[in-house]
DNA sequence: CTCGTTTAGTTAATATATTAATTGTTTATA
DNA sequence: TATAAACAATTAATATATTAACTAAACGAG
């Protein structure tokens, strides 16, 4: 064990997981003609009615000017729709669409699928004390708030 | 706490474990005129004198047609070259140069740092349940599976 | 009200990721 | 040994990430 070993490094581990498990979902998005980011979105819209483009960036951790591409070929997919605020015309909300909202019940079934076959070879203990030590990552900087997030 | 809380899934908390730690990381590299992959490369050559692409790609984690552009990238900096094997004329090696070989001494405390005090707020346990669980995930289709996939 | 400042979103330039197809070599096999 | 298959690297086309600069609207102190 070395002191340094590139390989175990915490990023590369995270990397590892996630080239290990991400290609399943993607595999899925194809299916249906979804990018992951695009996918990303629709499954926000489907908890938020109306969203600012601001705390979509946030929720779906995609950056702001990435995100303007993704909306737009959403947009041209007929998956979702722009509605600038009145109150602040600044911001931009984003909408799904009728079709966009359909999507849920086809693509949601088959991705939770992949949640759990990824999650059924740990015991309920280990999968927890993994979750924490990510989330415990998430917020290494910020305060120990308990974020009370209910909609 | 829904059944399915997209902010919750696996992949969302490595995404949101990734955004926080590597803009640290990024910072460090910017100050050398480095990206984070150029990083990564120049991290392998490090430790192997000479390494195929091939190889290179599966320890770096990058792709092999974002291999290409990256190399050239940092071949035009002066930092490493290319070697065509003699042995199998399909392979290329790839080198680091006196000038890539030097920044080692400069970049890694900087990175160790970072990697410390990522490491810090754990005990020890907490950090190795993490670096397990996040192995396991690593490994989900190889090994230990009884998941003949054979086509 | 006005001017400087913040804020939300966008544009621009460059680098990387994803997927599929392609080139040049090697290997296996009939 | 000819030839199809396998292989390493590359190219191509499109999508996304990163960083900085920019626009327009809202805000706040004087």
């Amino acid at each position: 064990m070395a002191i340094q070993d590139f390989s175990q490094s915490l990023p590369m581990m995270l990397y590892r997981a996630l080239d290990e498990i991400m290609p399943k979902f993607r595999c899925i998005f194809n299916e249906f003609a979804l990018t992951e980011q695009q996918w990303r979105i629709l499954r926000v819209l489907w908890e938020h009615d109306k969203i600012t483009l601001g705390r979509l960036s946030d929720l779906t951790l995609i950056p702001s000017p990435s995100l303007v591409g993704i909306v737009d070929r959403l947009i041209k997919a007929k998956l979702i729709r722009r509605e600038r605020s009145d109150a602040d015309r600044r911001m931009i909300f984003v909408v799904a669409t009728e079709e966009g909202r359909n999507l849920e019940a086809k693509v949601r079934p088959r991705v939770n699928e992949i949640y759990k076959e990824s999650k059924e070879p740990f015991s309920m203990q280990q999968w927890g004390q993994l979750i924490d030590g990510l989330d415990q990552i998430s917020h290494l900087n910020k305060k120990t708030v308990t974020n009370e997030h209910k909609e």
